[in-house]
DNA sequence: TGAATTGCGTTACTCTATAACATATGTAAT
DNA sequence: ATTACATATGTTATAGAGTAACGCAATTCA
């Protein structure tokens, strides 16, 4: 849960982060907007800004390929620059998986380019566990 | 170049083709849009279709990271079905790495948690060699 | 030559994200 | 406390990315 920096957020922040971690999958910015309408956060930039900062602290991360976010459910994501996500097709859970071994021989194969390597987005879409049992 | 298909192109995939082979790095599709109006491109539509078609046939990547798109710049592509990105943040350049391996890494890690990969999307932000000796 | 598929053109619309500007709130030093 | 500074907020308007739905044209191909 990342509590010593969920105590330090901000009222919209913590709005924000609250609605990603009872989602049980990415949620984008406007559905994001839309629950929390009640809570006084009426325009996107209000829940841009935050997801900037949530962003910036580890504790979400966004999906590209989704234009949406999740938050971070790996236990100590700061020391992991980046993560490996698997996105289910069927019914849109992720599995947030890490693995520095991989990130490591990205960074190589980038390396023997010149090519210096700052941030590194990887995404899978497939099918989890659950529905690749019942659609074969 | 690809010629086989290129040949098969019709007249708006050809266009969009073109018009990313001429850039020397990613195009939004509506940057494509601009430059195809005194060609009788006049919606976004257009476009995407031919894009859909282009992506299809593996002539054409999509950088889910920056919402634009760039020519297939590997010798064979069909045969490659995840491509590595290294994209300058500074000269926007794009570098398309290929590499079976660590794809059949990824697949293994996901095949672990029982999750059938069906697309890998990878890629890396940072600097390309000739903008990280500018700027160190 | 007709039927089926694929592509084309257009209008309108939805979703995603940011610019610009004014106000407020917290924080740290004097 | 009071000033000064950085950070967060609220609002309006707008830009950028992508799709739905419709009708028509062109191309296969039987």
């Amino acid at each position: 849960m990342k509590l010593q920096q969920n105590s330090k957020l901000t009222k919209n922040q913590g709005l924000v982060y609250d609605a990603l971690s009872k989602a049980d999958g990415p949620l984008s910015a406007y559905t994001i907007l839309d629950g929390l309408r009640d809570h006084g956060i009426r325009a996107p930039l209000q829940v841009y800004r935050a997801l900037d900062k949530l962003l910036e602290f580890g504790m979400v991360h966004r999906l590209e390929s989704l234009n949406s976010f999740v938050v971070c459910r790996h236990p100590d994501c700061e020391t992991q620059k980046t993560m490996v996500f698997a996105i289910c097709e069927s019914c849109e859970n992720v599995l947030e998986l890490a693995d520095d071994g991989l990130v490591g021989q990205l960074a190589t194969l980038a390396d023997a380019r010149g090519f210096s390597v700052k941030t590194t987005t990887i995404e899978m879409s497939g099918l989890c566990s659950d529905c690749s049992a019942v659609q074969p």
